[in-house]
RNA sequence: GCGCCCGUAGCUCAGCAGGAUAGAGCAGCGGUUUCCUAAACCGCAGGCCGCCCGUUCGAGUCGGGCCGGGCGCACCA
């Protein structure tokens, strides 16, 4: 809502900053005075006037005063301090403008052009952690925000099924439990959990007898081989777990549009095909000699422009320099370390990355260019799709396949193009046929191949894939490797959205049964150990710490009521404590404080709101309507009711709503969403303590323009916090 | 060695496209419930913004150099 005011004012600056001074100004950003009888907004324009025009920035700030104060929506501006410009708004025109445009809810406009954002993408070999629910929050919430300034967003969630990760858990049930698939397929309960507990004893199995890490070679080849027994248990283990996350994840909100499987990159030769392009662009080097003899790799040194990396040193002046990260996969373990390479060994910087080995396969890092480059619809190659699940609310995941009966590209004929690409490469064979003896139907309007009703996946404008910092590295190569084959504008929308790990509290690792020693701070998580603090149980225990809340307030509610609010409430509290932090912090996760319900936390958000629907409800109660009261505020002098003591207070909360947008897309450019977090809690904040306050009471107002306008600020309130609710994935239950 | 992240109140963190007396939450102390009641509100106390130098009218914010902590620099993912 203040968005297009400030664009507005930009322009009355810029234009009387032209005709006064012959200057013209670039990018200029309204700043929030410290305080409100100062002004509703600040400019600080005149001080860069100044630098430029040699002159005292009061007298510029001045000259500008003058003409901002005639600019319309502008009540009066005033010189303040060494040279600001502040601006006093016309409250009257703001408020009802800005309850207007929250009742008619209007979106911002559509940005063209697709965009992906990848995370989660959990091995699938056992139960979420708390780390793996920082890296969903974070991009399921960026993808909210994403939508909310007018992005088509795709969400995809990346499933490494043929890794070593899950080869291990294979290892383990065949060599160390002795199950085959149909023991495996037998067995009950939570099958994440006793992966977990299995993944754990596999690391000490190798620990043991290190001779045993050949099994873990011997797997992980079957699996790639497929058409195995050892194979089809891997794909078994795999999919039960899969399911296992995505059911974890739904619990907090969080969905996808599609599951993009690595044996399916695998399968339709995504690899080979970006591997020639590769080597055509140039982009690959083949190693005659040294210790990468036999090897291609990729140069990091002179590949492209080094700005289009983000190369950190890079100060590019365009952007805010915050993207310097690229990406990479949703870590969990530490990296094996100790084994092969003594400390203190020579470590010189390597400028060239190997991508394919000598033995002629291919690294993880191949892969993840073949598909980064899929993604930004630069591979001229296509997965087959298939329906997943549909979510309770009819909107379905997809996930790739490679099986017959969903012809990849190239062997049907497409209909939409790919930006300049071109298809050289053979059409694949395929069978074509039927699905569940149903005859394909025509492909959708939406769709070339595969299951009909498959939306376009790839082509992405701007991709952001949401992958621990730990990975920084190897996502520079990526971002490289897409540089080199792409040009550098593939590169620069190639976003690493980097954050830092989850490490617990040494309270909390006590409590889980670790011997921690007096001197540290924090304890890392590590699946390999099976330390960590699982998702589903930090969800139960949340619920439960609800559940008791709820019983110790409000006893006699009844028991479908009292779970859908402790489900609120725990959901609420893990993704607000998830968010609040800048996702360059490390998380130190203690159970006490995650457990926590008031202060800065989800439930006081949403107290927040359901305190200002008690006011509604009340109100109805007594036969009042506040929705047409909050209609009727319109109308009313608004100028006289947003002045004095009361008029401030209300007017300070408008504009601090205000101001919500402006956050929203300061969270997009910044790829911040904790910026959202903080100000809906600053919002309720405000609220709060309006709401406290007998003397601006609703119900009980001294007339009913008073009663009107108090609905109207209460009416704005509860709509923008569906807003900044809905952003931050927050339910908010009917009571707390 | 090179690179990245972090270092702000006792604790956990905001603030960082430079700007007006540095803000929250928790913990501590003291208040506020016949009220749209408290998962809340008000008040008190608590800061060489790691250190030094520089740029600037102005630095917690930018640059350089240190110090401390974490991470990365595989023919692993």
């Amino acid at each position: 809502m203040l968005l297009p005011l400030q664009a507005r004012l930009a322009e009355a600056v810029r234009s009387a900053a032209r005709s006064a001074f012959g200057a013209e100004l670039g990018e200029l950003s309204f700043q929030y005075p410290p305080r409100l009888e100062l002004g509703d907004l600040a400019l600080t324009a005149p001080f860069d006037l100044a630098r430029a025009l040699r002159q005292n920035p009061r007298e510029i700030a001045a000259r500008l005063a003058g003409e901002l104060s005639r600019a319309s929506g502008v009540r009066r501006a005033e010189v303040a301090g060494g040279g600001y410009v502040n601006l006093f708004l016309d409250r009257a025109a703001f408020a009802r403008e800005l309850h207007a445009s929250l009742r008619a809810a209007a979106g911002p406009p559509r940005v063209p052009g697709r965009v992906i954002v990848e995370h989660t993408s959990i091995n699938p070999n056992k139960a979420a952690h708390i780390g793996h629910l920082r890296n969903a929050a974070l991009g399921d919430t960026f993808v909210r925000v994403l939508r909310h300034r007018g992005r088509e967003v795709g969400v995809q969630n990346y499933i490494d099924d043929t890794g070593i990760q899950v080869a291990d858990v294979v290892v383990g049930f065949l060599h160390m439990d002795k199950k085959g698939l149909a023991e495996v397929e037998r067995i009950e309960g939570r099958f994440d959990d006793y992966c977990w507990d299995l993944y754990a004893r596999v690391g000490d199995f190798y620990a043991e007898d290190p001779s045993r890490r050949g099994l873990q070679a011997e797997t992980l080849h079957a699996i790639e081989a497929g058409g195995n027994e050892t194979a089809r248990l891997a794909a078994h283990v795999a999919a039960r777990i899969v399911e296992r996350h995505l059911d974890t994840m739904e619990r907090l909100g969080i969905r996808y549009d599609l599951l993009a499987r690595e044996s399916d990159i695998l399968r339709l030769h995504f690899w080979e095909r970006a591997f020639e392009l590769l080597k055509q662009a140039g982009a690959l080097r083949l190693e005659t000699e040294g210790k990468n003899a036999g090897c291609w790799v990729l140069s990091m040194e002179d590949s492209i422009d080094s700005s289009a990396l983000g190369a950190p040193a890079e100060a590019t002046s365009a952007p805010p320099a915050r993207d310097s990260h690229p990406r990479g996969r949703n870590l969990e373990d530490e990296s094996p370390r100790g084994r092969g390479s003594p400390a203190g060994e020579a470590r010189r910087i390597d400028e060239d990355k190997v991508i394919v080995r000598s033995n002629g396969t291919v690294t993880y890092t191949g892969k993840d260019i073949a598909y980064q480059l899929w993604k930004l619809g630069r591979l001229d190659r296509d997965f087959r799709y298939r329906r997943h699940r549909v979510y309770p609310d009819g909107h379905v995941l997809w996930t790739t396949t490679s099986e017959a009966g969903f012809p990849p590209l190239g062997a049907a004929k497409r209909t939409r193009t790919m930006s300049g690409g071109e298809f050289t490469s053979p059409p694949l064979k395929t069978r074509g046929g039927v699905l569940g003896g149903a005859p394909l139907a025509p492909p959708s309007s939406m769709t070339d191949d595969g299951e009909p009703g498959a939306p376009v996946f790839g082509h992405a404008r701007a991709v952001y894939n949401v992958i621990d910092v730990g990975q920084s590295y190897p996502q520079r190569v990526v971002k490289a490797g897409v540089a080199a084959l792409a040009g550098p504008d593939a590169a620069t929308a190639s976003h690493h959205l980097a954050y830092e790990k989850v490490v617990l509290s040494p309270a909390t690792a006590r409590a889980l049964g670790y011997a921690v020693g007096a001197d540290e701070a924090a304890v890392k998580v590590s699946g390999r150990k099976g330390l960590g603090v699982k998702a589903n149980d930090l969800v139960d225990a949340l619920l439960a710490k609800a559940r008791s809340e709820i019983d110790a307030r409000d006893p006699e509610r009844d028991a479908p009521a009292r779970e859908r609010a402790a489900s609120a409430i725990a959901v609420g509290a893990l993704r607000y404590f998830l968010l609040k932090y800048g996702r360059t912090k490390i998380i130190t996760f203690d159970m006490e404080e995650a457990l926590s319900f008031t202060g800065e936390t989800g439930p006081y958000v949403q107290n927040g709101v359901v305190r200002a629907r008690n006011i509604f409800a009340k109100m109805e109660a007594e036969g009042h309507r506040p929705e047409e009261l909050a209609g009727r505020a319109a109308g009313l002098d608004l100028g006289t009711m947003l002045e004095g003591e009361e008029g401030d207070e209300a007017w300070s909360l408008l504009l601090l709503m205000a101001r919500s947008d402006e956050v929203a897309e300061q969270a997009v450019k910044a790829e911040e969403v904790s910026l959202v977090a903080k100000h809906a809690f600053a919002v309720a904040q405000a609220f709060h303590a309006y709401y406290q306050n007998p003397r601006y009471s609703v119900l009980h107002a001294e007339s009913e323009d008073r009663r009107a306008f108090r609905t109207m600020l209460v009416d704005a309130f509860l709509r923008q916090m569906d807003v900044l609710t809905s952003l931050l994935g927050i339910p908010v239950p009917e009571k707390m």
